[in-house]
Parts: C-alpha cells; sequence; structure tokens
DNA sequence: GAGTGGTCTAGACCACTTG
DNA sequence: AAGTGGTCTAGACCACTCA
C-alpha cells in the first residue's frame, strides 16, 4: 500500500460541524474538479483513505458512496474506484422523424448511429397484441387491444434505450406493422401508406432515477438517471395512431429541439 | 417500539446468494409498489425492521439508502422514512416562447403557474456584466463580454428551477434588457422592438445528477435528477441573440414539445 | 423522556482482480 | 498471495422530533 502524496488531498476540518464523510467526499470531489484525478483514473484505494484522514472504512465507504450517487465515480469490485468517463453522447435531432428521412431502407437509430462512426444494433425485438395500460389507452383514444412492438438499442455493444410502440389494433393488424421488420422507413413509413397520413408528434420529456429492472437492461452505473420520452404520432385526421415509450441511459443522450419563434 | 404485522413485508431468503441488504430493499419497494405504503406513508422504523429481518442496524440503514438513492423515500432525522410523493409536475410547453404569448404584462413564468394554481416567485435575481465561459461563447459568436441575467423560480415556496441568459453585451448594453425587470413580454419582447426578430429557438436537454450547490439551491431530496435545458434565440438575421441555461428539478417538471411530421 | 434517524468505530469474512 | 472493494456485525454517541 503506497502512502498516500500529501497535498493532492486536504485534511479535515475538526472544528466543522460537517460530517466526517461529507468533508472526505468534498476533498475527493475538489479534487477531480480540479483535475488532480482525470477521467477514468483510479482514486486512491479505501485502506489508503482511512490511513490519510486517521477514520474507519465505514466512514470512507460512506464518502464514496455519496460521489458515486453523484455519479462521478464508479468502483469494480477487486480492482478500485475510478473517476466516470463520461461516454460519448448520442444526439436526438427533433427532426429524426421527419418525412424527408423515411425513405431510406434502413431504421433512423441505425442511419444516424452509423453516421456518428458507432455501431448500432437492436434486440430484444418482440412484436405482440395486448391490452393497454391505462396511460396508453388514454393515449390512443381507448383502444380494447393494441399492437406492442419492443425493442432496445445498443451502441458499440452498450444498451442504450429501450423503447415500446403501441397502435391500435384496428389500423396495425395483419399489416406489416405487424411484422418484426416492418421494411424501409420503418412503421411510420407503413403507416402513412395504409392512409394515416402523419401530421405531427407530441413529445413528453422526463427525467428520473431507473428502476432496478432498468439498471439492470440498460447496465446503467450508480448516479446515471434515465430519460424518459414519450411520444404520440396524429394523422391528419387528429387520430392518434401511435404511441412510443422510451427509456433511455441520461449519459449516452442530449435531446435536440427546434422551436419556432412563432 | 410497536411490533412488525407480519405478512406486510416478506421474509429473507437465506438460500439466496443476493445480498441480504438488498433482499430487504426488494421487499420494501415490492410491498410500496403494491400499495401496502402509500404516498407520504411512514415506513418501519430502522429499530422495527432490524428486529423483523434480524439483521445488524448498518444492513438494514444499507438498503434504506438503496431506496432513497433511488427516489423512493426520504428520510426525516428523528420522525421516520417516508415514501415519497410525487409533487405537482409542472408542464413545460414547446410553445411558451411563441410571439403570441409575449404581449401580456407578466412573464411566462408566472402566467403559467397562476394559470395552474400555484404561487409563482422568481428569486435572487441578478443582473451583470462579465466574461462568458467557453460555451457561452461558442454558442453566442464569441463576443467577448456579455450581459448575464440570473434567477431562482419558485413555486409554492419551493424553488424547482433556476436559470441564466447570456446576452452579446453590443446587443444589451444600456437598454431594458439590463435593467431588473426588462417590462412587459420580458427580454425577447425588448429583442424584438431592438430589431432583432425572433426566428427561431434551439433547445438542448440533459439529465443527470446534481451537483452538491445545485442539491442545496433546489432543496433537491436524494435521488432527484435534475433537467438541464439550454436554448439559445436566433433572429431573422440567424445570429444567436440569447443563451439561456436553465437548471430543473426533474419531479417537478415535464416538457412537452409538438414536433410537425413534415 | 422515549423514539427516531445520523454518524462513527473496530473489527470480521468474502469475492474479485492482478501478478 | 496480496490488494481491492462488498457485505455484515455489535456496539456507541449524537441531534432531532414529539408528546
Amino acid at each position: 500500500m503506497a502512502p498516500l502524496s500529501s497535498g493532492v488531498l486536504g485534511s479535515l476540518d475538526s472544528t466543522s460541524d460537517r460530517a466526517v464523510f461529507r468533508q472526505i467526499a468534498d476533498r475527493l470531489r475538489e479534487a477531480i474538479d480540479k483535475g488532480r484525478f482525470k477521467e477514468g483514473a483510479k482514486l486512491p484505494s479505501e485502506s489508503e483513505l482511512v490511513e490519510h484522514f486517521g477514520v474507519s472504512r465505514m466512514t470512507v465507504r460512506n464518502a464514496l458512496s455519496v460521489l458515486q450517487g453523484e455519479g462521478l465515480v464508479h468502483s469494480e469490485h477487486g480492482k478500485g474506484v475510478f473517476v466516470r468517463p463520461r461516454p460519448p453522447v448520442r444526439r436526438l435531432a427533433s427532426d429524426r422523424f421527419a418525412r424527408r428521412h423515411r425513405d431510406q431502407g434502413k431504421s433512423a437509430f441505425t442511419v444516424e448511429a452509423e453516421a456518428a462512426g458507432s455501431r448500432p444494433e437492436v434486440d430484444n425485438l418482440q412484436v405482440k397484441e395486448e391490452r393497454p395500460t391505462r396511460d396508453i389507452a388514454t393515449r390512443l383514444g381507448e383502444p380494447r387491444k393494441v399492437l406492442a412492438r419492443r425493442r432496445r438499442y445498443l451502441l458499440d455493444g452498450r444498451p442504450v434505450e429501450f423503447a415500446a410502440s403501441f397502435l391500435p389494433l384496428d389500423i396495425a393488424r395483419d399489416t406489416p406493422i405487424a411484422q418484426p421488420n416492418p421494411g424501409p422507413g420503418g412503421i411510420y413509413a407503413r403507416l402513412e401508406e395504409l392512409g394515416h397520413r402523419l401530421d405531427h408528434f407530441d413529445e413528453e420529456v422526463r427525467a428520473r432515477m431507473p428502476t432496478p429492472a432498468e439498471v439492470k437492461s440498460l447496465h446503467l452505473a450508480a448516479g446515471v438517471p434515465v430519460i424518459h420520452l414519450v411520444r404520440t404520432a396524429y394523422d391528419t385526421e387528429g387520430r392518434a395512431v401511435e404511441v412510443c415509450d422510451t427509456v433511455m441511459a441520461a449519459d449516452a443522450y442530449v435531446l435536440a429541439y427546434q422551436l419556432p419563434a412563432n
């Protein structure tokens, strides 16, 4: 166990009434912010911190868990605690579903990802008929049953998003939309061929901490929230023809919208 | 210390290799999800859980901290641990800055909040000239100095958002925009009067865990992320005339966008 | 004053990673 | 084998809340 070079981390203020583990978290956070520990770098081990600050191990662990909760560091069993590198961010443009993007053979996700130099994958594709949840039913105008299309998206092997599309069954039954691969331009192209010319989309954006199931499915590190996006597609008759419910790893996305001033 | 009625919480599976504190967190989460503890209800005390599960107090606290990290519960010193009530959500419509909303005397925030039956406040209003950060400078076309307008917004006494607007100094200096109260319609109305007719806005949306400063300023509970929104306003000449950097308590907001299909 | 959560100690054993 | 983080125990004292 190498001794910790003094000065990199300050010492504690015993007169302060700030809890010791918070002071330790503060020192480490400052050191990270000031670049004394760079992205991906290993923090001093728990034993080193115990010795340096003269506290018990639980106090050190408590401090480290604060930083984990902030998404600043992550731990690897048997290796150490590391400054979390910021992963490359995928930008979702608000015009990604515009009609002019729908003539290609590939999905929006695939095209965008390849343009950004990433390797896209789609996973766990599942298509089935089911009874809608209360929320989905309300958004779709109370259909008795819906067609559900679920899938997970990965970039360079990392799962980043999963999405579930719901369409009223009277629209989607026995159409290419009910096939695993709906064909070029995706389900929006098929909807238009079926006479549902799309007029506009509503998107609702929320952020929250993930459920345990989402942590597992998206391999989320501690301190990473999710963006929850619900998009409803309307045809020119004003009918809601699809709802897409998407959960994204927040550290992998930035959403970009362009709004007219008028 | 009243005994814990059995059945509300299951018991542990000693054959499982899942950590005990995770199993306890799972039992509590299930009980909350199934409505056995409703919003605002108090969970069993730590001592009760210690007795019920036959583990040490640290193990129980570890389990509770998992649920706090998920934003499911919050603790109050001396009182107990409670199921987090979901606060009323403020909906931000994407047309909130459309020109037709700018003829009123009140700010968008005030009008919206009052319409929703909430009591709006603006706080910590601060206007000053400063050197832009790298990011702001890039977005605004590299002005040497900017006018910065910072403020915090509260709903029914709860801080929910703070925002900083930056404008190139050559546009804003010695105009009503440099006044604490820029007058009816806000700074966008003033910009148009100054000949900068607004064309469109770009918005970038991210979500992340808050910094300690944000936790303090927004009184954020554990397990509540922030939504970070950066809006750039462009005039009809294509010039960026304002950047607004906003940080919102994610449990208080849902952003709503309407996108044309074409 | 009794009950609650907040902080901290000083150990222990385990699982994982690396040389 | 040595070092790391993961889990858990059995205590202790404190600060806060409520009756």
